[in-house]
DNA sequence: GTCTATAGAAGGATAGAC
DNA sequence: GTCTATCCTTCTATAGAC
């Protein structure tokens, strides 16, 4: 039945995701995912031919949905200051529910770079920077924000929003140490990192 | 021969570190360390009984060269400013140097981190913290500075600087898009991001 | 579409000669 | 200390019955 294969096409996907994203390609196992999505692998076989290409359409769907959250920051009819008060609030929350995300999606990158250029080569970059600079046009002389300085910037936001969650493993072993619980810190920094950014690119 | 053993162990060692930090734990190959030490598997095994001993034997020297990268920012005599400034410096310029550390460390963390937590047993986090404290006691009060901010602000430092590596591939292949280039990004980002943190402190 | 059984290859580890 | 040969397990992938 077409209903019944959705269903199965959709739990062997949902497992693979789980198992990818939890091992990465090398480590996860076929036979583990296949157990994950209560079936076995020859089923896996039939649906997706190799693991290749499952794990292709886990990190392909995986991408998107992450590169879709930076969307608001080119689109959001804010002024600066709030955009970037609301790109924190938005993205350290969605990092809260998937935790694991950044992890498994730089680890691959590094390993196969290839794969996500794929990906970049329908996004026109030179577009959304001239969008920013159109939308913000009227603003800009309040901060120190130049077209140099601009990729710089946009890596800082992303490097402080992504990196506490890429490094969860060393980060909450060292706060753990002093007393300190992730969870709590991962709260504060919505509006720590707001603040920080704001405070750095103001004249 | 002593001698000989010495250097047969230490390309071992080597061969090892490149392998294991280009492919991780779980794509690393015994045959391919063998290979690129010049000598096969079962020597391998005479020198490191097990491939999860190689491994340890590797990641835990690379863990130890890193954790004493931020030494100076506890140890130099420097006021803040121009402890912010020497560390962005050379912690960027060490990076340069190791580009894949950071993916290959946060990523084995992630897949398993007691590893780390082993490690972090011997370092004593409050006794740094009153340490840098007691240090800058003068000048704190320049700054947005307090007890409760102290972590973010720490994380964020680290991760305005070990971001760009861990996530070399994607960021590379944005900045491609846009004409620009990712040593020379990394080159002005020391200026850059001590700067940006500087500003973001100051009162 | 789903299962069992198995082929076929790869990889970690060891035995034993030199 | 170093090598060749080989064992044994694990893993991806397929054949074939239902």
């Amino acid at each position: 039945m077409t209903e019944n294969d959705k269903l199965t096409e959709e739990r062997i996907f949902e497992a693979a995701t789980d198992v990818f994203v939890d091992k990465g390609m090398d480590g996860a196992r076929m036979q583990d995912i296949a157990s994950y999505a209560g079936i076995n692998k020859a089923l896996l076989h039939y649906y997706f031919r190799t693991k290749d290409q499952l794990f292709n359409a886990v990190f392909e769907m995986i991408a998107r949905k992450i590169l879709k959250k930076f969307a608001p920051v080119f689109d959001e009819n804010l002024t600066i200051e709030a955009k970037i008060r609301f790109f924190f609030r938005e993205h350290i929350a969605f990092l809260q529910e998937n935790p694991k995300l950044p992890g498994f999606i730089l680890n691959e990158i590094n390993r196969n770079p290839a794969r996500i250029k794929k990906l970049l080569k329908n996004i026109h970059f030179e577009k959304l920077w001239e969008k920013l600079y159109e939308q913000h046009k009227a603003e800009l002389d309040n901060y120190n924000i130049t077209e140099d300085t601009m990729p710089q910037l946009m890596v800082s936001i992303a490097a402080i929003s992504v990196f506490p969650f890429a490094a969860k493993g060393l980060i909450e072993g060292i706060l753990e140490k002093v007393g300190l619980d992730f969870n709590k810190f991962i709260e504060e920094r919505k509006e720590f990192a707001a603040a920080f950014v704001i405070k750095a690119i103001k004249k």
